[in-house]
RNA sequence: GCCGACGUAGCUCAACGGUAGAGCACAGCUUUCGUAAAGCUGAGGUUGUGGGUUCGAUUCCCACCGUCGGCCCCA
């Protein structure tokens, strides 16, 4: 017998009897033996005690130090907790599945479970002390492996319902010759593998939450009990987690969007119902009108449309009843078929379009809106601004031909470029979302379907975007790219996104004439750059932590008299700024000028003029930055003039940033 | 919609069977002050809504509404 195993290094080494990876650990050196955690045999991951028998091997001793080690050691978490729930809970509780995230910005691990009691938070203290008790006796993990039918006959037998479902889809869908389990003391759980070789290794875990969870994300299904946590190599890696999770949590755009005056929600309106404040219809307002100056550029024609439309549009354009259960119930209107709140500007564009004869002269139109829709969203998904029942989306159709199609798409998805560019959101994934081919939410042919889905690969490609393709992500009517954003809190969110249509110009049998005099058909697209202002800017909150940038501030300087006598003077001063377009604020409260600056600062507004008597003598403003400090007294022509140049500049041209330059000199 | 938690002054929180309290914010007065919190006084609550248990409910129970964390779905 003889065994070769190969290193990542490209050293090797012989046996003549069969090893373990963590004896062959051990055999290098006695350290890497104590500090292995997994090893990775051939490309799979592997338990430290697996077997080698014979052959030639490749093996790579994982250690702490390796990313793969966080998952086994996350994914053993997982068994512990569920090892200590069966203990709590008894023998009634039935076993789900239970893996290790290794992309979630807060968790580290779940286990679902199906339980005779409900649970609650406050059982998670409980269950942690439970999972101490498993980690501190230092039970070994072993790996047993069983054929399909006695791995159901066992998993029957102790009556885990579930993994005999999961046996028969492996069984379906991988055509498994053995099943692994392991053994966990009097614990036993099926399981891919791999884990530590004992419960002691796990030295730093925290249980977060518990929530509900459909077996295998079905709402048809039962709802199962679900525990989140997460697991580290040491406590200061958990407690540094706890505590960005803390410090995320700061940013978050409700919490901001109340502090600083934003936006409110109103129980008596409605929930998912954002009401603009004052300073956040500022933030909206400046994005918006930014955004119109680029469209005008760029040939768009600005529209307008009303909130509703007759049910039969929504009969047309496909919505209705595809999408019924996303909208507001219909309003009745006596014989008539009654109205829609409507979902989607679309069909009303698509009327403007057919307001008069198209010729292909005319062709790209491009018709954009910033126009409010409703969509009923179910009651647990709400959330701040992110996901709202009436929001507003930056819309526009583009109606055009075969020929223009990529031209316009590549368009559509350098001005959204533009727009994350220009506000700094560099961190986002581009995701193109294909038809779920199994299922028949979607309208119109294949061939359409086909054509749009290559065209849309075709601009990406050329555009050199990375982009993940992800099959059920497309509209009703046709598939997309979307530009997909996490927030504070690592969830995902799409903002904007580009769709290519075939289908709804034929389902309103759209025409233009063509330079052979004949009829044709137009394509469209549906593209929103921001993809909702509301969303936007609640994403575009937690990105500033609410500190934004000058063009957008909702109060750009804040004017502040050192003391009465200085008022006037501060007066003059505000007065000049807003004749300027400045957003000034004067504050005449009779605090001293420390309490005035740390208002100011805590409602991030960018810049503050001290006005004292020495100011009001020399005729000049000194100037404050939020973050950077005492920039000294300069003239207020001066000022303005700067921070014009940061207005206009949107920022990439900051006063800050030269007094700072001027500094280093 | 489903599972779980939560809902007390404008905001952040306390009181948890004996009839509600603090800080900030707000109002009045005093102070006129130089780069992140002056002092005093005051006002502010049918404790989300509606039922129930109880001599008595903010506290215990039920339903509804809303919020939060998830699941599903989506801009």
């Amino acid at each position: 017998m003889s065994i070769t195993i190969q290193f990542p290094d490209g050293d090797s080494r012989q046996y003549d009897s069969a090893m373990t990876p963590l004896q062959i650990a051990s055999d290098i050196s006695e350290g890497l033996g104590r500090v292995a955690i997994a090893a990775e045999l051939d490309g799979e991951p592997v338990d430290l005690s697996r077997q080698i028998d014979t052959g030639d091997h490749t093996l790579r001793i994982l250690t702490r130090h390796d990313p793969e080690s966080l998952k086994v050691l996350r994914h053993t978490a997982a068994h512990i907790m569920a090892n200590a729930v069966r203990n709590l809970y008894g023998d009634k509780v039935q076993y789900t599945v239970g893996p290790a995230l290794m992309d979630d910005f807060q968790y580290g691990f779940y286990y679902d479970f199906d339980l005779p009691e409900s649970l609650s938070t406050d059982d998670l203290g409980k269950i942690e002390s439970e999972m101490k008790r498993i980690i501190k006796a230092r039970t070994p993990l072993e790996r047993i492996e069983l054929t399909p039918a006695e791995a159901k006959e066992r998993m029957t037998a102790i009556g885990q319902e579930y993994k005999v479902r999961m046996i028969d889809d492996l069984l379906t869908a991988e055509n498994v010759e053995t099943i692994s389990f392991y053994n966990q003391g009097d614990f036993v759980d099926m399981c891919r593998g791999p884990h530590l070789p004992d419960t002691g290794k796990l030295k730093a875990f925290k249980l977060q939450t518990v929530a509900g969870a459909y077996w295998r994300g079905d709402e048809n299904n039962k709802m199962l009990t679900r525990i989140y946590g997460t697991a580290f190599f040491d406590k200061k890696e958990l407690a540094e987690h706890l505590e960005r999770i803390e410090e995320a949590r700061k940013r978050d755009h409700r919490i901001l969007g109340k502090q600083l005056g934003l936006f409110t929600l109103s129980d008596e309106v409605g929930p998912g119902l954002p009401l603009w404040l004052p300073k956040g219809t500022i933030i909206r307002m400046e994005l918006e009108g930014w955004l119109r100056g680029e469209l005008l550029k760029r040939g768009y024609q600005a529209v307008m449309t009303p909130h509703i439309g007759r049910l039969d549009l929504y009969r047309t354009s496909g919505h209705y009843p595809y999408y019924e259960h996303g909208l507001f119930p219909t309003l009745p209107m006596g014989e008539d078929d009654g109205y829609l709140l409507k979902p989607m500007n679309c069909p009303h564009h698509i009327q403007i379009y057919k307001s008069s004869q198209r010729s292909y002269r005319e062709l790209p139109i491009r018709f954009s809106e910033f126009g409010t829709v409703y969509r009923f969203e179910k009651s647990g998904d709400l959330n701040g601004l992110t996901r709202v029942r009436g929001f507003t989306q930056d819309d526009a159709h583009i109606f055009c031909s075969p020929q223009q199609l990529e031209v316009e798409i590549t368009s559509c998805v350098e001005l959204t470029k533009l727009v994350l560019d220009t506000l700094g959101l560099n961190d986002y994934r581009v995701r193109i979302g294909l038809r779920d081919p199994d299922s028949s939410k979607y309208t119109g042919s294949s061939e359409n379907w086909n054509l749009a889905e290559q065209n849309i690969r075709n601009v990406v490609r050329d555009v050199g975007l990375d982009y993940t393709e992800e099959s059920g992500e497309a509209a009703f009517y046709g598939p997309k790219i979307d530009f997909v954003i996490n927030d504070c809190i690592g969830r995902e969110w799409q903002l904007g996104t580009i769709q290519v249509d075939y289908n709804l110009p034929e389902r309103f049998a759209l025409e233009y004439i063509g330079s052979d005099n004949a009829p044709h058909r137009p394509i469209m697209i549906h593209r929103a750059p921001l993809g909702s202002p509301e969303r936007f800017i609640g994403i575009l909150i937690e990105h500033f932590a609410g500190a934004f940038p000058l063009w957008l501030a909702p109060v750009q300087v804040a004017v502040l008299p050192v003391s009465e006598k200085c008022a006037d003077y501060a007066t003059e001063q505000t007065r000049i700024l807003k004749d300027n377009g400045i957003r000034a604020e004067l504050d005449d409260s009779p605090e001293k000028i420390g309490a005035k600056i740390r208002r100011a600062t805590l409602d991030k507004v960018p810049y503050m003029l001290i006005l004292g008597q020495k100011e009001a003598d020399a005729g000049t403003v000194a100037v404050r930055h939020r973050t950077e400090g005492d920039f000294g007294a300069v003239g207020i022509d001066g000022f303005i003039a700067d921070i014009r140049t940061e207005i206009e500049t949107k920022g990439s041209q900051c006063v800050a940033d030269r007094v700072l330059e001027t500094e280093d000199r």
